[in-house]
DNA sequence: ATGAGATGAGACAGGTCTGTATCGTTTAGG
DNA sequence: CCTAAACGATACAGACCTGTCTCATCTCAT
């Protein structure tokens, strides 16, 4: 009765309630019966899309990864200068860190519980981080010489990886102020040398 | 022959060798039976020490915070100026992200592993990111009004925990480096209003 | 040296974990 | 309608988890 989710619409629903727990109660205290049990699924469908726990975390990580990639690039379409760019995406962040089941950064918990740099679920974060800072990039570049623009990226991007952790501990709002007040300065002016 | 700990000195054996497990490879991917074999000790002299695994984690990172602040108290006596404060702070990460077993902030991977606000491991973690704030807060207050002391501490804050997490991810050295820049301007001009 | 406390060693309980196997049922396409 | 694939339900294996319990042994201060 609950669902008529058929197809392979079945994979994209673990892979969607997987996402919810995970991003609630970790990865390693997220067990697959309880997976399993939240989305309504037997075992064996489950381990016939996945083969394992492992790689079903790396597919939850990389749709995220797309998603997030998808709501920029709807940003990014309304952005005319690298100023609104950057401000279009601070405000993201500040909307997502009010939101009701925000528990932090996916790919910052993902870090911590796989941090070997051979893991599969390390590259899967690695991707992750990397998309986001090389959008910055290029975003900037359109103002500023490619070496600058890539020390403003990381810097905003340092930022705002911090404001999401802050905002974990309940400081999410003076931390995106004060990334909004280091981002004017880095915009207008000349920083480093 | 290996071990002729006594006395107290096995509790904080304990808490140091669970230290070491839970930095390398995360709190609930760690075993109680780990540390224990690991620390040649039997596990009631463990659970006569520590209520539980819970109260063993939130030991091993209070014993952590205290380890980190004693570092910065002796960095901080020979440093006279908030610009050599801080540099001071930002050099010390610096070797740390080089130092041999470098696997990222325990308190990083402690919040994405309890990320409840009213688990006593979240507490924990809120201390320690207190307690480094405060004190830049402090160093800074020694030349600027408060108020803005409070904003330039939490942006240097900010970028010092981004580059940790950068540093997990071998970015460390530039990450650094542009903490550096943003602080020379935050200490050297204004910034916000 | 003697009694009290700390410890070592290991069995044990009860639960959970990942992953596999089996079998009956439902669904979808030709 | 009919066949093949997908799915549900469940039992199972083997390992690991936290925490408790017992008892022999060791250490140390008095």
């Amino acid at each position: 009765m609950s669902s008529h989710v058929r197809g392979s619409g079945k994979r994209q629903h673990i892979v969607e309630t997987a996402y919810a727990l995970f991003k609630r109660d970790g990865f390693h205290a997220t067990g697959i019966d309880r997976i399993i049990a939240q989305a309504g699924v037997a075992k064996m469908t489950m381990y016939r899309h996945f083969p394992s726990k492992e790689e079903l975390i790396v597919e939850v990580l990389d749709w995220r990864t797309a998603r997030f990639e998808s709501q920029l690039d709807r940003l990014s379409d309304s952005a005319k200068t690298p100023d609104e760019g950057i401000a279009a995406i601070l405000g993201w962040h500040e909307r997502w860190f009010d939101s009701a089941d925000f528990h932090g950064c996916l790919f910052q918990h993902a870090l911590a519980e796989f941090g070997e740099p051979d893991h599969a679920v390390f590259a899967a974060v690695a991707r992750q981080k990397m998309s986001i800072q090389n959008r910055m990039v290029d975003m900037l570049s359109q103002t500023m010489p490619p070496v600058r623009a890539a020390d403003v990226a990381m810097i905003l991007f340092m930022l705002i990886e911090a404001a999401t952790m802050l905002a974990q501990m309940g400081q999410g709002k003076a931390a995106i102020d004060n990334a909004r007040k280091v981002a004017s300065v880095l915009l207008a002016r000349e920083i480093g040398e």
